[in-house]
DNA sequence: AAGGACATGTAACACGTTACATGATTGA
DNA sequence: TCAATCATGTAACGTGTTACATGTCCTT
């Protein structure tokens, strides 16, 4: 991978005018299901991507004296910010998961403990799951045409399908997989 | 993450005495869709963990003077693992993904290009989905009661079989997905 | 004889997290 | 007034990749 913040970040901004807390809010938000920083990692980018002029900034003042830089993309970030949007991604080669790990070694340990390990799992990822469904009620009442691409949500909405599909689907592995257990 | 790739390294020379080449190969296998690394951080992970005691190695010669050193875990080791085995394993906050990153931005581009985004990534998962159908085929030969816990082979069964799930959910989600674009 | 696999290591750099550090604003 | 949130930054450390560096063995 090579430089995915600088993307996020231009994405970001370009979509409109942010401060680094923002940029920092949003990954806190949907997408940071798919892609997120921590803010030390943030600011130095956001310094970096203006010393290359992709994007720029201007203060602002709030209350009496809390200030804070609003960054915006530059016709130079656009570019490649689009360069980027439109390229083939090639897959990684390995998406990590500490508990597929574990599992490869579990027979290691007595199968009681593993069943508890899966159960564990599933009560996790169906919390998840729970909090997802309610984003995504929350998002159809924002915008009723939310599946037509164009739709002004459309992003968000693609980003929360392909989260619960993925959660989804893990679920069920991991429910099939625990039956096996069992017998 | 605390330290998986220790973790990953005591659970393969758990199994069998190994070179930090067979490691290196090991994550070239299957269980390189969950977890990997590079030669380079694997040795010096090896040697941090002899130092540490949980790992100890003999000296092996092939040939005239080609040497390799065979690790295998020692009890210290043998506990230290078995503890990570049976710990609930938390939910990563972010599970990275850059197509779906792209995906959230998708907005800026036009839906033509966006199609054949999609069409790029299902054709390389199809692909991908492919070789992990022959690797199940070549694993059900070599063991016909692969999918009861205590198999020899069911560590093996088990990332394949989640990796197949993976592949194949993520791309009934982009077909599902694409669709949207045509009307 | 040559190329690919076997075998081990280090150095430099990029990416990511935790901790350190400071201060203002808003609402209960 | 106190806590949560807004707001920005740096330092230290841990993890991961690419490149550098070397040498052997086996098969064709």
């Amino acid at each position: 991978m090579k430089r995915i913040l600088k993307y996020a970040i231009l994405g970001l901004v370009h979509k409109q005018e942010m401060s680094g807390y923002d940029i920092t809010s949003q990954f806190k938000q949907e997408i940071g299901q798919f892609w997120s920083a921590k803010h030390s990692q943030i600011y130095p980018e956001l310094k970096r991507l203006t010393e290359e002029e992709l994007i720029e900034y201007r203060t602002s003042i709030t209350g009496a004296k809390l200030e804070k830089k609003l960054y915006c993309i530059t016709p130079k970030g656009t570019q490649e910010l689009i360069e980027w949007l439109v390229s083939p991604k090639e897959l990684p080669e390995t998406e990590k998961d500490e508990f597929m790990l574990m599992l490869y070694f579990s027979a290691a340990v007595p199968k009681e403990k593993s069943k508890r390990l899966f159960e564990d799992q599933i009560a996790k990822r169906k919390r998840k799951l729970e909090h997802l469904y309610e984003s995504k009620k929350s998002l159809q009442l924002l915008d009723e045409n939310l599946q037509a691409p164009g739709s002004r949500q459309f992003g968000h909405y693609l980003v929360l399908s392909r989260a619960i599909n993925r959660e989804e689907s893990y679920i069920a592995w991991l429910e099939e997989t625990l039956s096996l257990f069992e017998e």
